[in-house]
DNA sequence: GACCTAAATATGTATATACAATTTGCATAT
DNA sequence: ATATGCAAATTGTATATACATATTTAGGTC
């Protein structure tokens, strides 16, 4: 027997639900690496942005935003925040286009972050156990409109 | 050396970052959930809270935070918007704690939510893949520090 | 060339989220 | 009874994120 209370209603909307968990392993695995990060100053939502533009090279703002699955106004505002750090430059360019490259301090910080970043993603490796980490090691379909060129 | 380009330094940091991809597939699967409750004025990860409350009755948000590894910040500011909402509802207790539960108006939410989540959840089967959907679907070891006890 | 539309970016606003610091209520030792 | 300390929750502040709206500019069309 259920509840000692009042269970007025019934309904499907459980535990099997993929946004939750999705949500849930995002934030605890945020949470490892972030940790990890912190003595530099950085967090991994920046530094995987630092990392894409420099697999680009140059980075327009549009491939940032389809890649990463982002907002182009989230994209807009984290280069931002990150130019007044001085790790990213605007190129500049003719035309509406921003795109953005990596500075010296820039690099730097992706080069002082290796050791922690490597310290999280064994941390990761472990909590998330080997099914779901084969699972997200995959390239994500549709999801990585450009995971796997490059 | 290698690049004509300033390719400066070289990183290991690719796109095997746990960080990244479980970041990736948390927004877009979200995007998903979102996008089919919008009409509803709900968005998931307000939902998930509100079913989470419906399972236990009688939720405290000390409880809730450990579950959804959620800070207690974070879950003091959504129930208080939920509340704002009349979806949740203080129990009065002695003592510092603020245990919370549904209201009528909080039960007719998930109600009303079920047939956008499952086509959500159905969407989302097909976006991440059947590996994924397994993986996930499997009790999140440490993850769920209470996904179990209930 | 003026005009219109489509694409790229930025801005306004709101929620989600976390860390640090603060408040609050309770237990307990002295 | 008081001080001490602990546990739970809130508040201050900052970032991450998205949607709606505005802005800017490149290309066409006439």
């Amino acid at each position: 027997m259920a509840e000692t209370k009042a269970n007025t209603i019934d309904t499907q909307i459980d535990g099997s639900c993929l946004a939750a968990k999705a949500r849930l392993v995002s934030r605890a695995v945020s949470s490892i690496y972030d940790e990890e990060l912190r003595p530099l100053g950085i967090k991994v939502s920046q530094l995987n942005i630092l990392v894409l533009t420099y697999h680009l090279g140059i980075a327009r703002p549009a491939v940032v935003c389809e890649m990463l699955h982002l907002d182009t106004s989230t994209v807009s505002r984290n280069v931002e925040r990150m130019r007044a750090k001085g790790w990213l430059e605007v190129v500049p360019e003719a035309g509406r286009a921003q795109p953005f490259r990596l500075t010296r301090a820039g690099e730097d910080v992706i080069k002082k972050a290796e050791p922690a970043w490597k310290a999280a993603q064994e941390r990761a490796q472990q909590l998330l156990g080997d099914d779901l980490v084969q699972a997200l090691s995959k390239p994500l379909g549709e999801l990585c409109a450009g995971g796997s060129q490059r």
